[in-house]
DNA sequence: ATTCTGACGATGT
DNA sequence: AACATCGCCAGAA
């Protein structure tokens, strides 16, 4: 799913975006920026929280938060409150709206996923 | 076509 | 640390 260097703003896009978020293990998030970075948008972190707006079902978008580990998205949810109570049924404390603990759970495509699109890294970070 | 808004992010003050 | 500004780019009015 690397990003054609060709119109990428396309619905393209948006089911790329759709894709990684569904990648997401649960009891991790990510941010929209990550995503965003990850899929060569690295400065358009609000074109996937607009993707986002529109996502299926299957993609976790409770797990996709902003680079505070705010949970920005939840005003978007049926209940708001199911955002948070998703988060918290994965093992994810969150407080005041706000992620605990939040580099622990954080979940970079680009490192975890590791493309190696262009550039072989001897040694990824490890998150776990 | 122009203007405004937005589930964002980095930078400046 | 809290607030203000700019950049970003796709949709809606």
């Amino acid at each position: 799913m690397v990003r054609t260097k060709k119109k990428q703003t396309d619905k393209n896009f948006f089911t790329d975006v759709f894709e990684v978020a569904r990648l997401i293990p649960p009891g991790r998030v990510t941010s929209y920026g990550a995503i965003g970075q990850y899929l060569g948008l690295k400065s358009s972190a609000r074109m996937v929280g607009w993707a986002m707006h529109g996502c299926p079902k299957d993609v976790p978008a409770h797990r996709v938060v902003n680079s505070k580990g705010l949970l920005s998205g939840k005003h978007h949810f049926k209940p708001p409150e199911k955002m948070e109570r998703l988060l918290k049924k994965e093992g994810i404390a969150v407080v005041n709206d706000k992620i605990v603990h939040f580099a622990d759970v954080f979940w970079n495509p680009s490192a975890e996923l590791a493309l190696d699109v262009a550039k072989p890294r001897k040694k990824r970070p490890k998150l776990g």
